[in-house]
DNA sequence: ATATTTTAGTTAAGCGCTTTCTTTAAAAGA
DNA sequence: TCTTTTAAAGAAAGCGCTTAACTAAAATAT
């Protein structure tokens, strides 16, 4: 059987209390005992259990990090991020997919809760206003990822999309082109915000996008498909296209090789996110980086914070994404 | 605060092992006790510590995953598979991604255990025996995924990568080709496995290949480049590459582009997975998918049952492959 | 009507820790 | 030398639950 603290205490003939000190480095232990403990217990490669520590200490080291699909790159990222922010603080991640599906959100934030994590991050849309008003009843330090909205009073970290949107269009503006189309995700927050940032940069020069050149989609390859094909046979065929996701975007490409328009020769694409679908599109995707890395560590850092200080109010964090060039967009000038 | 068994029992007028019962629905309950304490359940919003339930019960209904990368799409969707039927089950999990890294391998390991997880599926390579040995020995139960090695005598569940190999040499001896080269993923037993069976294929026509006809990488863009460039610039021209991962057979396809030359015109290529990379590639890639949610199913299923009854010695499970027909190969027929 | 079995629920111990409060013993001060 | 201070370790309660053992009441059998 796994050896407890009484087993090391008992080895070491001292109290439990001891061990535990030893343990978690705190109250006063003189080195003697110290080493001797901590050489018991590596004897006896004790390993204390997290769960009992918890059930006192009120705390299990373990946060929830909920997304909406885990098989989309940026999100694989993002994962990776956190956790790896997370191991360094010594916190354990659940991570939880919730393929878009509402029903699905719901259980995992009772399965949180259940488990008693110590903050949940959320990075998929929280459509349920009673679910999310209910995490916040139980005052359980919550983190948006990558989501906002006004009502929120939580921490929330977040590209600048609108920013994002903007320096897309000011990139292809820049480039000459005057006739655009865009993808954008639908059923995020943030697909919208890419969109208006990208609408205000056509705004400086009295560019406004009419109806048929907006199409809607989802960031999977089915609908993107679909969203290619919409915008490909557009009689008044633009000279760039914005998609709001890289996966939208290396779609895009596909079909339109397709449909034998070359790329950037025809139509210039522009993307959002920079993932490995940036790196690996033919052409080389031009697209918008959003910060992964730092947006983990901050999301991490805020969150541990909230934890420590549970009544702190929601700060609003936005970073700065940066566009990267490869070949995807063709210089009219 | 959130109310614990106490605060559930008293407002029933039962005591606390009969709401234990209730909740967890064993032992003798008349049905109108048992309506009485569901509805203070309710009306109090109770939700059982699992930490409490974990410390006596023994099972913290939770499974940790260890995998080498989650950015890679292969692990990411099985992440999600894991994922989704472990929720079924009841269960969570905590993901690790090692990055390939050894130490992180341990770190990883070792938290897992201080967790109390109910069981371990590892899908890195285990590279560190002593480590690996340490947890045979604390009985926990183990479940090797996509990877094998003879002195495994824990669960192991892999696609048929052997097979698998075969069934790609064999598609492309059928198109007629003869003149092959292999990208095959230095780093991974299944890599091996893949070329292997890939030279058994070539062995039924008495084919052999030559050494500079072997490149290794790891499924990863900036090496999987290198290895492209090296099959790239043979001088003896293959008209068939085997790859042993889609990234890297992605990957080969944008080089190739760059150096003229078309695929699959010039070379076919097929790769190995199914994942969103041949899906997105350009020409869809042909490519042996690996049964992945099957995969993931029979893990758990396999991992839970050798949680129920931990002596159970290890079975090998291994899924057959299957051919996926895209773009990427020409028939020289 | 009494003895026996079944049913419904209770008591209490214990899981492996943390933490507060005490106690003990040694060092310091008077 | 005796008291006071301080440093080091221990005792014990309690975290929220499960479960084995037990009891009282109800149902069934004799």
């Amino acid at each position: 059987m796994k050896p407890t603290i009484y087993d090391v205490a008992e080895k070491a003939g001292v109290s439990i209390a001891t061990v535990s000190k030893v343990v978690n480095n705190t109250g006063r232990i003189s080195d003697k005992t110290r080493n001797r403990v901590t050489e018991i217990m590596r004897e006896l490669e004790y390993s204390p259990s997290s769960v009992a520590a918890a059930l006192t200490g009120k705390k299990t080291f373990t946060i929830g990090v909920l997304v909406p699909d885990i098989a989309n790159p940026f999100f694989a990222e993002v994962a990776r991020a956190l956790e790896n922010h997370a191991r360094e603080t010594g916190y354990a991640i659940i991570l939880c997919s919730t393929d878009y599906q509402r029903e699905r959100e719901q259980d995992y934030l009772e399965l949180l809760l259940k488990k008693q994590v110590d903050g949940i991050i959320l990075a998929t849309e929280a459509r349920d206003w009673k679910v999310f008003k209910k995490l916040l009843d139980k005052k359980i330090p919550l983190l948006m990822f990558s989501i906002d909205h006004p009502s929120f009073s939580s921490h929330v970290v977040t590209t600048d999309d609108v920013r994002g949107g903007y320096l897309a269009g000011r990139y292809l503006l820049d480039k000459g082109h005057r006739n655009f189309a865009v993808i954008a995700e639908v059923n995020r927050a943030s697909g919208r915000l890419r969109l208006e940032g990208f609408k205000q940069s056509l705004a400086d020069e009295e560019i406004v996008l009419d109806k048929d050149s907006v199409v809607y989609s989802k960031s999977r390859v089915e609908e993107a498909k679909e969203a290619a094909k919409q915008i490909l046979t557009l009689k008044n065929r633009p000279t760039a296209v914005f998609a709001s996701t890289d996966l939208i975007a290396a779609v895009f490409l596909n079909e339109a090789r397709k449909h034998n328009v070359s790329i950037p020769g025809d139509i210039s694409v522009i993307g959002f996110d920079n993932t490995i679908h940036a790196e690996i599109a033919d052409p080389g995707l031009t697209t918008i980086a959003q910060p992964t890395d730092e947006l983990a560590r901050y999301a991490i850092h805020q969150l541990l914070k909230s934890i420590e200080k549970p009544n702190l109010s929601g700060h609003r964090i936005m970073l700065a994404p940066e566009l990267v060039e490869r070949y995807s967009v063709r210089d009219l000038n």
